[in-house]
DNA sequence: CAGAAAACTGACTTTCTTTGACCATTTAAG
DNA sequence: CTTAAATGGTCAAAGAAAGTCAGTTTTCTG
């Protein structure tokens, strides 16, 4: 397994169940994985930023720290926040996937719905002679109207 | 015997009996069989692809590796390959949701799928400057890719 | 056999991870 | 107040896989 996964299922463990915050020292969480302190950064920065619904807080110096706290956010809230401002008119397949695996992540899809989404967006299925631009463009509608067609389902 | 047929049979030993999913790393692979690691995505390419019935995730980087998914058959799913031999390569939208409310009449897909589908394939969706042969083609392609996922789902 | 299709390879690209050197901020001592 | 110590932050570069694609070789087929 990889340094950063071990260390951010670490750092879930932590903060599972109730808590939706944990705080940890940098030097000390390094000086256990035996790794860079940098690597730390890392982690945080790919599986514990906003889009994966975290916020980081820290200070330096004596007594230094880094906090991270899980955002509680309603399901509808975290589709309405990717149709309107997230998303804009042009998705590449990367963006897409990684956004679908946090949806899942969430639990606001189900991987039945995740699973579907990709399909319906991933390049093979989108295998055609459109230049890239374009299809990132249809990436972007496409997402978008099936997030607010699961926005709707949640609410009814 | 072919390189791809022995890569090829290697692989589906590894998954047979109970385990539906594999996970190897290219260049192990590659190594052990004596060829290029390209060779290994031709193989994934020409008979595991999700024609095949199989679906493929990967990773780069260090402890990158490459997942191979059997999609299990089951009733609904023969059907599924019929649907897809009737889907040619173009869709019209009307086409199209006639084809999505017939699933969902026959509950061979939920009504929350149907409307995930529909809002995915919608003219409206895909209302980006694309002819519409394209645009037909496109949908055959994505519908096919998303019963392929509906397909794969509830596997173990 | 000739042409087409399939298999194969290698060079180049892209993505993800890890590290280290250097920078910035905060606190504690002098 | 000044300076040293203690933290955390940034960024670029190296390393570790996997992906792509054009071109070559092999195999099939009429």
């Amino acid at each position: 397994m990889r340094l950063s996964d071990s260390i951010e299922s670490f750092i879930k463990t932590l903060m599972n169940e109730d808590a939706t915050e944990v705080e940890l020292k940098r030097n000390e969480l390094a000086e256990y994985f035996g790794c860079a302190p940098s690597q730390i950064n890392y982690v945080l920065a790919t599986r514990f930023s906003p889009d994966h619904g975290y916020l980081t807080e820290s200070r330096r110096g004596g007594g230094g720290y880094i906090r991270i706290v899980r955002v509680v956010q309603s399901g509808a809230q975290r589709l309405m926040y990717l149709v309107n401002e997230r998303i804009g008119d042009s998705l590449t397949e990367e963006e897409t996937l990684r956004l679908i695996s946090q949806l899942k992540e969430q639990r606001i899809v189900t991987a039945d719905e995740a699973a579907l989404m990709a399909a319906a967006l991933s390049s093979r299925a989108m295998g055609v002679p459109v230049p890239d631009s374009l299809k990132d463009a249809l990436r972007a509608r496409m997402m978008k109207s099936m997030l607010m067609s699961i926005a709707a389902r949640n609410r009814a």
